[in-house]
DNA sequence: GAGTCTATCGCAACACGTTGCAATAAGCGA
DNA sequence: TCGCTTATTGCAACGTGTTGCGATAGACTC
């Protein structure tokens, strides 16, 4: 998100300079990963991407994929977390930190950017000394208007 | 909630007649599998229930289970969310609700019990005007010792 | 340039959970 | 009791994600 001000590559230049500063590859599947997962940017499941993956490159299988969002998770490049339905769902890093809080009446679902989420992180904190990962907020209850129409 | 109080046979008594006043059939897999999540108290995932349930009744199959637990979530008897890994685990409606906070660094996991959680679910209903469920509320972060071992 | 080391890849198998379908069996009315 | 209706079950296949292993190919040393 907002990005659009810096040339396309820069992320890609980015991520090989990290990758190959641990002495690790840069190949061109990584490569394609990297811009698939940058082109869909927001939200994608796992098998969103793979199945983009494989549509660009169709030798690409899975388990590279899967191993390769791994690397970009562990280059904190990534992020990825459970939705309601224990799906995976990954974003790029430069995609803004934020939560999610999905309604379990409606499936409405709203995102908490960094500066909505920080009286309920400086809760949790107070509560359990714990500093909550914002990106790993994955709330369920119910939105302002089903907690309405429930309570007619 | 809280009805520790009432004898250990209730809950498959009440189950059965919440059941059949649906028009729908209490079974012996049923009652079996209704036995071993009271069994496993605290949480247990889907794939715990499922051995434990063949381990009693080895003809019982994973999909007669796992549809055994929707029926008991949707009588509101059990509730299920996803862990950090992404597996499902289940709860009686007996274990009083709580949430979860996991370590990232070192693994731990503390539980939230309702009175724990208020500040946090307060906090939550004064920035998204969401009522949350504290037994969605599965939280990533740092331990307040993985937080002191990073500081350093 | 040859040889060695090792990261990466593809494949296959697995684990967990879900779904569709046909067979079975329970419940119910005649 | 018989026959009909329908909930439940088992099976098999599928979707998503993970893991182990041998083959490959890039990088590095000599």
């Amino acid at each position: 998100m907002k990005r659009s001000h810096e040339p396309e590559g820069s992320l890609a230049t980015r991520l090989q300079a990290a990758v190959q500063a641990r002495g690790q590859r840069w190949t061109e599947q990584r490569q394609l990963i990297a811009d698939v997962l940058a082109a869909s940017d927001g939200h994608a499941t796992g098998a969103e991407l793979v199945e983009r993956v494989r549509a660009a490159d169709p030798s690409a299988t899975p388990s590279t994929v899967y191993r390769t969002l791994d690397l970009l998770e562990e280059l904190g490049f990534a992020t990825h977390h459970h939705g309601v339905d224990g799906r995976e769902t990954y974003h790029l890093e430069e995609v803004v930190a934020h939560g999610h809080v999905h309604c379990h009446g409606c499936g409405a679902e709203v995102e908490l950017d960094a500066e909505a989420a920080k009286p309920i992180l400086a809760a949790i904190e107070r509560v359990t000394g714990y500093a909550a990962d914002l990106d790993h907020l994955s709330l369920q209850g119910r939105c302002p208007s089903c907690r309405a129409a429930a309570a007619r």
